[in-house]
DNA sequence: CATAAATTTAAACAAATGATTAAATGTCTT
DNA sequence: AAGACATTTAATCATTTGTTTAAATTTATG
């Protein structure tokens, strides 16, 4: 059996590039992937990489933007959710959240290792990236305070609230790698099934950290 | 002022390239660092690299020994102790990781990044940081199971309580490229405060979360 | 069908990169 | 001081890598 020349998936060429490069840069990094890696991973002539994106920078730029997005869109889209209070967005992101990283659990270390650019001292950063960030400060910190003035939270810096919540989300990912790999827990099954459980659980810990 | 033949520190030049490796490659990785940037950032001849470590593979190697002792050494050490109870170990465990990672934030990342290698499906991991992360999980778990079985825990996966502590301890690190160079917490003094305070809050966080 | 446009291919180029060589310089021992 | 050994240097090599070119092929258009 012949594989026909539109072959593989039916995605156009650019697309197909695309994909290959997305899933290469986000597994390994810019510097580690080689054009001719994702010409071969997209199964197209490496002159086409050039044809389409004009060059490897260009081409990673775009799934930057497109990783970031995925990264922190959702965050931001359920934070600035005026109905919700704070601990049901913590519920909201905790179970949706790690179920996105469930099917893209390279991102977390992916997006670390990229956004290194410091904004200029003085100035503020400017980019999406930063912008959402920015965003997902702003309201927990709001939600946060708001909880401690009206003697509902204890009283801590809310940003030892954000990095708990997030870190008790994306830490296992950004680790299974090293625990998966080298501490014998091969399977896989058994990682998702930990990580479905803390969607409850997480909740319950923020609560009881911090909750009076 | 002329810099002396000898400059720089008084390092001997064996050392001085495996220090400047050590910085670039644990900031930027192995694809990303240049055996030039080594040199330069050295100040010694391109040559005397491959003199005195034979090829950038085997300098690497060296870097990410070291680096791996520094990163797990110190668990280990702390948790194989069996005169401490688990509380005490979490709190010994929390302040001294704190002030190493304080002094070496990049080492999460670089860890992260590199220890990819699975084993063999059906063999078992080799190598020292495979060992090192083997014997912590084994302590903890011991720790953690005779904690439930005395009562004194919630019954949860021993997983969860260590993933928790790691997360809670090193996320921050992870993180605080993204977080400070993004978001605006250009303040690395705040930072470094707000790490001072979490080495008492996670052992207060660790009860709160699995104590009954 | 014929022609223009878009896409794809094989080949090649220039720069970057890890490594090596042979000569030069330095250090130590006797 | 002389010779042996270790260290350092400048130059060069062979590959790798991102990109370009020109021709071939396919697709769209009149």
């Amino acid at each position: 059996m012949l594989k026909t020349k539109k072959g593989e998936q039916d995605l156009s060429t650019e697309e197909r590039i695309k994909e290959a490069a997305k899933k290469l840069f986000t597994q390994q990094g810019f510097e580690a992937t080689k054009t001719r890696d994702i010409a071969e991973a997209a199964g197209i002539n490496l002159a086409l990489l050039n044809y389409y994106f004009r060059s490897k920078k260009k081409l990673f730029e775009l799934v930057m933007k497109e990783n970031i997005q995925l990264f922190l869109g959702v965050i931001v889209e359920h934070f600035e959710n005026k109905n919700l209070s704070f601990e049901e967005k913590v519920a909201f992101v905790a179970d949706h959240y790690i179920d996105m990283l469930l099917e893209n659990p390279d991102l977390p270390s992916f997006v670390q290792q990229h956004i290194k650019t410091r904004p200029a001292p003085g100035e503020e950063a400017k980019g999406p990236a930063a912008q959402k960030i920015q965003l997902i400060r702003k309201y927990f910190i709001e939600d946060i305070e708001d909880g401690i003035k009206r003697g509902i939270y204890k009283d801590v810096h809310p940003m030892h609230v954000m990095a708990n919540l997030m870190g008790l989300i994306i830490w296992p990912f950004t680790s299974t790698t090293m625990l998966m790999a080298k501490a014998g827990i091969s399977n896989r099954k058994e990682f998702e099934r930990m990580m479905h459980e803390r969607k409850k659980l997480i909740p319950m810990w923020i609560q009881a950290m911090f909750r009076k």
